[in-house]
Order: C-alpha cells, then sequence, then structure tokens
DNA sequence: CTGTTAACCTGAGTGC
DNA sequence: TGCACTCAGGTTAACA
C-alpha cells in the first residue's frame, strides 16, 4: 500500500538508526514473497555496515560496504519496523536484521506482494528498477516529458501514470489526488492531454507528494512508519476514499468508477 | 510494440 | 456463527 510517499517516510525514519550500522543477525523465515529471498542473504550482509539508503520510486536501497545492495519493495501491505532484538515476532515477520546498535530491523507482509533482493552491481540497472520512469522530483520530470511519452497511447491517464514506467511512485491515492489538483478527468485518453495539461500534472504531482512526505504519508489501515506511527495525510485527502461526498472545491456529489480494476473517484465538475 | 487480464496472498468488512 | 463474496497504498507475466 505504500507509494513514494510512505516509502520515503519510512526512509527518513530508517536513514539515522542505519547507516554506518553493522549487521550482527540475520532471520530469514518466509519461504517466498513476490520473490524468493535470496537464501545465501545471511553470508552476503552479516558483519557488513550499511553505507547508504536511497530510494527509487517505490524501491529502498541499502547500499553495503561490500559493494553491494539489498533492494526492498513493500509491496501493498509491507511494513519496515525497528524493533528491539528480542521482541516478539509478529505472524506475517519474514525477514529480521538484528545490528550491531542493539536494533533490529523488521520486514513484514502479510500479502507477500513484497520483494526482497540482492545485487551485486548497480541497484539502477537491476532489471526491475532499469526501466523505471522519471522520479516525479527529478528537474526533468516535466510537462513535456509527460506530453511525449503520452503520445500515441490509448490508455486512461490514470492508469498511464500508475504505471511505474511512466513515472516512478505514484500509485493509486497520488494518482487521484494529483488529478483532482489538476483538473484533469482520471478517464481521460493520454493521448488526448494538451501540453498545458501534462504541465499542469506533472506540477500537481510533485505538489501533492511533496506534501505527503511532509504529512508522513497517508495511513488508510495497514500503512505505519518506521518507527510504527501513522501518516496523516489523510486529512488532505480531497478524493481518494471519498466518493459520495461532496467535491471540496464545487460542492457537487464525488464519482466513482473502477479504471483498470482500481478504485477511482474524481468531481465531474472540476475534472474535464 | 500496445493494451488487457489474471495471478500472486491474507485479512477485514458486508450481506444473507 | 458461518459462508460467500468484495475489496485493499502493487506489479509482473501471460495473453490477444
Amino acid at each position: 500500500m505504500p507509494e513514494l510517499p510512505e516509502v520515503e517516510t519510512i526512509r527518513l525514519g530508517l536513514e539515522p538508526i542505519f547507516i554506518g550500522q553493522k549487521v550482527r543477525d540475520v532471520v530469514v523465515r518466509a519461504r517466498k514473497l513476490r520473490w524468493q529471498i535470496p537464501s545465501n542473504l545471511s553470508s552476503l550482509i552479516k558483519n557488513h555496515k550499511i553505507l547508504a539508503l536511497y530510494r527509487r520510486g517505490k524501491y529502498l536501497l541499502f547500499v553495503f560496504d561490500n559493494g553491494g545492495t539489498l533492494i526492498i519493495h513493500l509491496g501493498m501491505t509491507g511494513r519496515l519496523l525497528v524493533l528491539p532484538p528480542k521482541h516478539k515476532p509478529d505472524k506475517h515477520e519474514h525477514l529480521v536484521l538484528e545490528f550491531a546498535n542493539n536494533k533490529s530491523l523488521c520486514f513484514i507482509d502479510p500479502r507477500k506482494f513484497g520483494a526482497v533482493l540482492w545485487t551485486h552491481d548497480d541497484p539502477l540497472q537491476h532489471p526491475l528498477l532499469q526501466k523505471l520512469g522519471k522520479e516525479p522530483f527529478d528537474r526533468e520530470f516535466t510537462g513535456d516529458y509527460l506530453w511525449h511519452k503520452s503520445r500515441q497511447r490509448k490508455v486512461a491517464i490514470k492508469q498511464f501514470l500508475m504505471d511505474g514506467h511512466t513515472v516512478a511512485g505514484v500509485g493509486n491515492i497520488y494518482a487521484n489526488e494529483a488529478l483532482f489538483a489538476a483538473s484533469v478527468r482520471p478517464d481521460r485518453m493520454t493521448d488526448s492531454l494538451t501540453l498545458e495539461e501534462c504541465k499542469k500534472l506533472t506540477n500537481a504531482i510533485k505538489q501533492v507528494l511533496r506534501l505527503a512526505i511532509k504529512k508522513g504519508g497517508t495511513t488508510i489501515r495497514d500503512y505505519v512508519a518506521s518507527d510504527g506511527s501513522i501518516g496523516s495525510f489523510v486529512a488532505h485527502l480531497s478524493v481518494y476514499a471519498r466518493e459520495g461526498q461532496r467535491c471540496i472545491k464545487c460542492g457537487a456529489i464525488l464519482k466513482a468508477k473502477r479504471l483498470g480494476q482500481r478504485s477511482t473517484v474524481y468531481c465531474a465538475q472540476c475534472q474535464k
């Protein structure tokens, strides 16, 4: 369920605790998440230090002092919690990294749509990351970029935005919110968008994501930060999960429809 | 290549 | 209570 703001909030919470810290022990419990957790993970990272923690889209990248990188994706229900080494393990706690500073980093994921991977090479060249679209806060994520990418494409703009190959990190909540902020109907075909609309959309995405990070993400049901705290962006949602309620701008009743089997909420008055 | 759909998996909520 | 069914912050692989 975590999208870019939630993943970034988790990253910000983990960074001060684990940078420079050495892995003392590794416990792998899950047989299989989205993919198998590397069976030799322990030998890869035990007694090695984390040098840096980056984010690309919804992926977290833990760079180790042996040159390798642990890649973690949280899927729909994944959590990364900082707990004491002796805590009672959650039913769905699939991986625990125990560190020299006496803190454990725990990966919990009931639905197992998440992923824990390892690469010796440049993580950005990993097959799963290599083809990702621009980072929303990249200077190059502009209206021009979106306009060029969207030409001759016959998909609803919302689905296009949620495709990580268009822009990385935008999921269902923030696609809904950004489209509302840009006054664009979610079911518009991408190739019908004008350059002007693409500019409004890219700006809306940056603005919505920035505020959501500032608010620590959106907690609807599962999401919590690495310290267990919840995100407060729910209070700023304009359309997501507000079907049947009134539009905050014009007062019309918000409509819902399914786009690519994802719930979509919009204001038929404000969004054209 | 593009576009659509099923699949991965568990838990919470609803209606009968 | 139980059962059937729907839905959920994601994404890939397999189709047409």
